[in-house]
Formats: structure tokens, C-alpha cells, sequence
RNA sequence: CGCGGGGUGGAGCAGUUGGUAGCUCGUCGGGCUCAUAACCCGGAGGCCGAAGGUUCAAGUCCUUCCCCCGCAA
């Protein structure tokens, strides 16, 4: 089929790929502007926009697509079946939505109506969902409420917010494609989503990440995981911030406030919060790599009684 | 040229005003002990990120480069 890919970060690149791959023939791939970022303020193509100049794939950039009559020409040219977005960061109007033969497909990475938005791999992590998945919808003109036309599952268990997101990235690569094979059978099927158990994932910002000693040790660490590897938890102790990147909750209850550090030994490092101990097992000072608790409490001293906020 | 921290035995850190490297842990051997992540004794293990330079002498000063990381985006 003649496609038209759009997509921003990593988790789009496998479809885009997959798709290539299969065939498929994609006539643009649409990402972000270049942005100035990293360390040394340097230019960097979106992970999309490498991929596609690997590929061979031409690639467009526009700032804004509403009301960009020149970019709506430019897809119009292109003649698509159909469009396939996967993160791509804007909302896409009706007046594009409406030019492939077949409309514009979606990659969501979740199990919709739950966590439309921005962070929905996070969202179910921090939720503690027993399961998240990756969906596939068929787009209108609302934030991910389009009809659902597939769906895959996996269990989270203790998966990180990064290894969930390559897995469904993969996964979301293998739906598309498939769905594709009979998209017209796919859109046969569509089914609408129930909007009264729809619950929304607003977009992550650094201070979401700031850890709260008050939340219960399971919490804290599904947190933990979810913003690994970012926005990453941190907590300042000492005046210095550290993040933290794994722990376990105990049951062992407390009557330390919240915050404090109750024991500092090789298996890790005990925080007081909510009423009971979190036991991180690794953490990263600042300016320094990750590390087992153990590793860094070798050439560092924490104090019992020493308290993180 | 956005700001900043760092690269030292397997791991984490020290290393003073430059004078051939130290701590904690691990590891190996031995001892003590009912026993132990305990304790005691002993040993192995380091081209101090790379390349130049200054110097009688550099981990420690200067230059260039490579790599890692925090902030900010």
C-alpha cells in the first residue's frame, strides 16, 4: 500500500520499519522539527527522521499542520491508502485526517479507552495494572477516542517504563502490519471505545518524578519503574539530588517520618514511607552512573536518620 | 562553542603546597568459632582514560583528544 508515516520518538521507529519492510511503500515520513538538545545544545534529528533517511524514505517536517494548506497538498499528492501515526505529537485535523483512502491509523500504547494520551505506558505502570498493551484505532478528530480495529496484550509484572515501551513498540510494529494485510476486513470490525472507562495519561514533566515519602512503598516504586528512564525519581538528601532506580517495598513497619533513612547496608539503603520501609536497592548521585546501593555505600557514608525530601 | 561533575587494582571512593599510590568491599590462603554478611593474620591484583608538554621528579601543573554522567533543552 501506498503509505504516509508519522511519528516522533523511538517507539515509532519499529513500525515504521516492519512496514518498510513488508512491503509496503511509504511516500513520506512526517516527524518533529529538529530540535536543539542534549548536552552541547546540538541538533538532533527526531529517532523517525534517522530511521527514514536510513531507509531512504523523504521526510517532512512541518511546524504546524493546522491550516498548512501546503503541507495538506503535499500528502493530497501523494495519493496514501492510508496514514499510519505512532506518536507523532500533534492532533491531526479533520482536513488531513479525511485524505487517505482509508483514513489515518493509530498506534496506541495501551489498551484503550484506558490512558489515552501522552504517557499511557507510565500511567499503567504507576496504576498498577496487571496488563497494558498496545491498540491500534482507526483516528477522528478527538485524543485518542477513534474506533479500536486491533489489540495485544502483555503482562507487566516488574517491567520498567523502558522495557515495557520496546516491547510494545515491537508489538505495536507486528499489529499494524497485520492489520494492514486485510484493512479492510480491520475496518469492518471496528469497535468504538466505551468512553465512561476511558481515563486519560497527561504528559510526564520533570517534577513528576520528585519522589513523595508519604505514598506507600508499592507505590513509590511502581513510580520508580515507571519513570525509568525518565523523568527518573529523585529525592534530595544533603542538599544533593539523587535519583533512584529500583527498590522493593517491605511489609516491616516504621515509626520514622516519612523520608527518613532507617538502615544503610550492602543489600540496600531502608526509607521510611508511609508508615512502613522501602528498600532501594540502586541509586545514582549526581554526576555519577547508576550503581547498587551496596557499590556506592562503599566509598560513600549515609547516616541513619538522615532524612530525604 | 548553554552550565557543571567525573574517568585511580574486580566494585565504590581517598590522594595534601608535584617526589614513584591508599581506604572500604570483594577475591585467594591460613587461623579462631557450635556458628556467621563476624573477628584475626597473610597474599594476589593498578601501563592512575589516551597522546603530547613542563620538570631532577606528575595521579597531582599545561595542551589536545576519547568516554561516562547531572542540569538545562
Amino acid at each position: 500500500m501506498r503509505l504516509i508515516y508519522m511519528g516522533t520518538p523511538d517507539f515509532a521507529v519499529p513500525p515504521m520499519e516492519m512496514l518498510a519492510q513488508a512491503g509496503h511503500e511509504i511516500i513520506y515520513a512526517v516527524t518533529q522539527p529538529d530540535a536543539v538538545r542534549d548536552r552541547g545544545k546540538k541538533v538532533k534529528f527526531s529517532p523517525v527522521k534517522e530511521k527514514a533517511i536510513e531507509l531512504g524514505i523523504p521526510v517532512l517536517q512541518p511546524s504546524k499542520i493546522r491550516k498548512n494548506e501546503e503541507f495538506a497538498q503535499l500528502l493530497r499528492e501523494a495519493a496514501p491508502d492510508a496514514a499510519i501515526v505512532s506518536a507523532y505529537g500533534k492532533i491531526l485535523p479533520a482536513g488531513i485526517l479525511n485524505i487517505p483512502k482509508y483514513g489515518c491509523l493509530n498506534i496506541h500504547g495501551s489498551l484503550l479507552p484506558r490512558f489515552r494520551g501522552a504517557a499511557p505506558i507510565q500511567a499503567a505502570i504507576i496504576a498498577g495494572d496487571e496488563e497494558t498493551g498496545v491498540t491500534i484505532m482507526h483516528m477522528d478528530e478527538g485524543l485518542d477516542t477513534g474506533d479500536m480495529v486491533a489489540k495485544a496484550a502483555t503482562p507487566i509484572g516488574s517491567k520498567t517504563c523502558e522495557e515495557l515501551h520496546d516491547e510494545l513498540a515491537e508489538m505495536g510494529a507486528k499489529l499494524i502490519t497485520e492489520t494492514l494485510e486485510d484493512i479492510e476486513g480491520a475496518l469492518r470490525r471496528a469497535e468504538k471505545q466505551d468512553d465512561a472507562l476511558s481515563t486519560y495519561a497527561p504528559m510526564l514533566s520533570k517534577a513528576d518524578g520528585h519522589i513523595d515519602f508519604s505514598l506507600s512503598p508499592e507505590e513509590i516504586e511502581r513510580r520508580i519503574r515507571a519513570f525509568d528512564p525518565w523523568p527518573g525519581s529523585y529525592t534530595e538528601m544533603n542538599g544533593k539530588t539523587y535519583k533512584l532506580w529500583k527498590a522493593v517495598a517491605l511489609d516491616q513497619k516504621t515509626d520514622a517520618a516519612a523520608g527518613t533513612v532507617v538502615a544503610a547496608g550492602k543489600d540496600g539503603l531502608d526509607i521510611s514511607a508511609g508508615g512502613r520501609i522501602l528498600k532501594v536497592t540502586q541509586i545514582q548521585a549526581p554526576g555519577k552512573k547508576r550503581m547498587e546501593t551496596g557499590d556506592y555505600l562503599r566509598g560513600n557514608v549515609i547516616e541513619i536518620g538522615t532524612v530525604l525530601r
